[in-house]
DNA sequence: TACGTAGATTGATGAACTTCGATCCGCTCG
DNA sequence: CGAGCGGATCGAAGTTCATCAATCTACGTA
């Protein structure tokens, strides 16, 4: 971790620059598209509503239940879901006609952890 | 928006039952809004990239350094840190020529706590 | 076998997003 | 002043997204 210095200067003569260049490591790339694939999922507030439902149960909880939550269709519904289990943030299973999903354990480790 | 048009009570075939009831508070709603701003602004690679660099850096950092570290203009640079601002995430401050961002304090609070 | 149900998929539509070049604004210095 | 610079804004182009009705698939039951 460098220490950046960006107490403002006075004025100065033309071709100096502002401040000390931030050196960023090509290896955080990869690691900032992981997070925002993970974010991106959460970005809409449809998903974050199931996700956290999903997470508060602690357990799996039926397609059946989840729809009726929300002023939308069963098929949006059903999209959101796909969205979710694309990212790695939910898992499902099925169980005769109907269908349970779970929040995917670890899914938001990476992201917990950058923000601590 | 759409007129709501909720299903009513759903028959179960022959008594069996695929789970039950999840209950789920109005309350939540908002909650989720508020994070999925959040999570919104940071689901995109450069975006995430951009906070994690103001955050590592924990200080105001130049626009003109953000600028050359991505494969973009000027302008779209510009854009990410307007999204960013407009989701409370950063602040700017202007000195001079010169723009310098950093990560609003508090800003990663609500969702941090979510995550825990 | 045939029917009804739960949930996924498809196709279409309108809105939102990312990106750029061009332009504009505010500041500094000659 | 006026020129040059950093950074924001505008307008356009192409892409992605959220949403729905209609349809399809898989399963349980009569």
């Amino acid at each position: 971790m460098s220490t950046l210095e960006l107490a403002p200067k006075q004025k100065r003569p033309k071709g100096e620059v502002c401040c000390e260049p931030v050196v960023y490591p090509e290896i955080e790339r990869e690691h900032a598209e992981r997070l925002a694939r993970v974010t991106k999922a959460l970005g809409d507030p449809i998903r974050m509503q199931l996700v956290d439902v999903l997470r508060k149960h602690a357990g799996k909880v039926c397609v059946c239940e989840l729809v009726p939550l929300f002023d939308l269709s069963q098929p949006t519904v059903s999209h959101h879901l796909k969205v979710l289990r694309e990212a790695g943030l939910v898992g499902s299973e099925r169980q005769g006609l109907w269908a349970y999903y779970y929040v995917e354990p670890g899914a938001l480790r990476e992201l917990r952890e950058w923000l601590s």
